[in-house]
This record gives structure tokens, sequence and C-alpha cells, in this order.
DNA sequence: GGTTTGACCATAA
DNA sequence: CTTATGGCCAAAC
């Protein structure tokens, strides 16, 4: 069974548009919420692509809690308040979504 | 209908 | 830290 079909894009939007403010997903994950999580790739490949503004695109980063749109995104994110340990890095353990501990955002 | 273009992840060495 | 590999293709031109 294929994930990965026409209107897939569409799909990938509709996941994104889930991720709630100030918190930020990952490619994979939003794949694995497509139900493969073997195509984080073709979730980056949607998004490098996705003009619509209500799709809250700069809440995906990559796994390792980078960015990869330099300081525009990162001033996305910081306004929402989300925070980053380095010019590109976020902490996903406190702000990655869903969330996976109990860490709090005081 | 062929070519180009895109923002990943886990794992290994 | 870096580089490589296998998984995987829609959309725009």
């Amino acid at each position: 069974m294929r994930v990965v079909t026409p209107g897939f894009h569409k799909r990938v939007y509709a996941a994104v548009r889930r991720v709630p403010r100030g918190r930020v997903t990952t490619y994979g994950n939003i794949a694995a919420l497509l139900g493969a999580k073997s195509v984080a790739r073709h979730v980056g490949w949607a998004l490098a692509a996705c003009t619509d503004k209500r799709v809250p695109w700069h809440r995906v980063i990559n796994a390792a809690g980078r960015i990869h749109k330099g300081a525009e995104q990162r001033q996305l994110l910081e306004r929402e308040g989300v925070e980053f340990i380095a010019r590109d890095r976020v902490d996903l353990k406190r702000f990655g979504w869903p969330q996976r501990r109990k860490s709090r955002l005081t």
C-alpha cells in the first residue's frame, strides 16, 4: 500500500496545520502521521513546494531540531515562544510535538 | 512525457 | 563532527 500518491502534498499540509502554536514537529513525525515513517523526505519536498499561507511550515524542522530556512524561520518560531538552543537549533524535548515527556514549558 | 527540483531519517563507519 | 547508503516520488516546467 502506497502512502505517497497524488494529493500527498495536501495531506502533508493538513497534518502540518494540526501542529499547535508554540510547538514544533519533525518531518519524520508528519510522515508517521500519514502512515509511513520512511517518507520523511517526501514531507520535506512537499513543504518545499508549499505556497499555502495557511500552512505553518516553520513549525516543521528536522529530527535533530535544526531549522533549514535561516533567520526567517527562527523568528517566526521565536515569536510563538519557541526557544532556540543555538542559532538554528530547537530543543525538541521541550517544544517538540506531540509532547514526548512531561517537561514543562515554564 | 521527459527533466528538474526539492526543507529528511536512521544507521554505519 | 563528517560522509555514505538505503528507504522513497509529486509537482512544476
